[in-house]
DNA sequence: AGCTACTCCTGGTAGC
DNA sequence: TGCTACCAGGAGTAGC
């Protein structure tokens, strides 16, 4: 599933191939993936791409007038096309460059979405910081947990807390800090709050190090390759395997209504709440 | 404020 | 083999 790391690396392998480029013609396959055809159309025709960035997990692909606001969700995928290219199965969205080449919205579950906005600002919900970016420091962290009395896995999935991070990095992240995913946040320490702080931040970076990671068939590279960071997870995904610092299976819980995977030996389990 | 449930979707898989 | 039932999951929303 596509989280920051993904995102990120889908912006810096996207970018070459798009920025400068005019778009001639829109096609929309999928309304729902677009919001309102008529709209997209209209706004993204003739229009330049001046820049392509990331937040949190959003694709921003700034126009000479207005913004494409995209987000992958859980199957979408970005690729370029060479001239020629013909829509396949969960083409939902081609934007034909004035080099011949043909942007792809590919997505199998029609979660995601690419919309057009005037700013970004009128459509991206409240996001916290970047957990990459200066504002995320251990301090910070620290004294945000001690105001949320919320178990902590939930609160690091909350993008209005911390934006950026899904379900396989918070995991990771947690088992790293060995932190349980229910702790409540409040009562988190300041080693175990600079831990995870530490955590997230090297966990993130080794990901977009290794173009992210990829499970099954979801995530692919703009240029169609698996990420490579699914061989270092620890507990995501290794349900009943050995944990690899002690040996205990791998266990796999409901955190939030999320399959949450932790280390019963190193991931202590909270005193209270269960 | 924080929780739970529901919605959107499809491909993959478990069970029969 | 072929069927059905269920699961995964980011994030928005609604209700308590």
């Amino acid at each position: 599933m596509p989280e920051l790391p993904e995102v990120e690396t889908v912006v810096r392998q996207l970018r070459p191939r798009v920025v400068g480029r005019t778009i001639l013609r829109a096609a929309v396959y999928w309304e729902r993936s677009v919001g309102d055809r008529p709209t997209f159309l209209r706004h993204v025709r003739g229009r330049t791409v001046g820049a392509l960035s990331r937040r949190a997990k959003y694709i921003l692909v700034e126009l000479d007038r207005g913004v494409l606001v995209g987000h992958l969700r859980m199957s979408g995928r970005m690729h370029v096309h060479a001239a020629g290219f013909e829509p396949r199965s969960h083409t939902r969205v081609c934007l034909h460059l004035d080099d011949g080449a043909v942007f792809e919205f590919h997505d199998v579950r029609k979660f995601g979405r690419l919309l057009y906005a005037r700013r970004a600002e009128d459509v991206l919900p409240p996001l916290g910081p970047e957990p990459l970016g200066d504002a995320f420091t251990a301090a910070w962290l620290r004294a945000a947990l001690a105001t949320r009395q919320r178990q902590i896995k939930p609160l690091l999935l909350d993008q209005s807390f911390v934006a950026g991070l899904g379900n396989i990095y918070v995991d990771e992240a947690l088992y790293a800090a060995r932190l349980h995913p229910r702790h409540p946040a409040h009562r988190i320490g300041r080693r175990k709050a600079e831990a995870l702080h530490t955590a997230i931040h090297g966990i993130l970076l080794d990901a977009i190090r290794r173009n992210g990671s990829s499970f099954d068939a979801a995530f692919r590279t703009p240029e169609g390759l698996p990420g490579d960071h699914q061989h270092q997870l620890q507990v995501y995904g290794r349900g009943g395997e050995p944990c690899r610092r002690c040996g205990a299976p791998i266990r796999k819980l409901l955190v939030g209504q999320r399959g949450t995977h932790v280390c019963p030996r190193c991931q202590r389990s909270p005193a209270v709440s269960r």
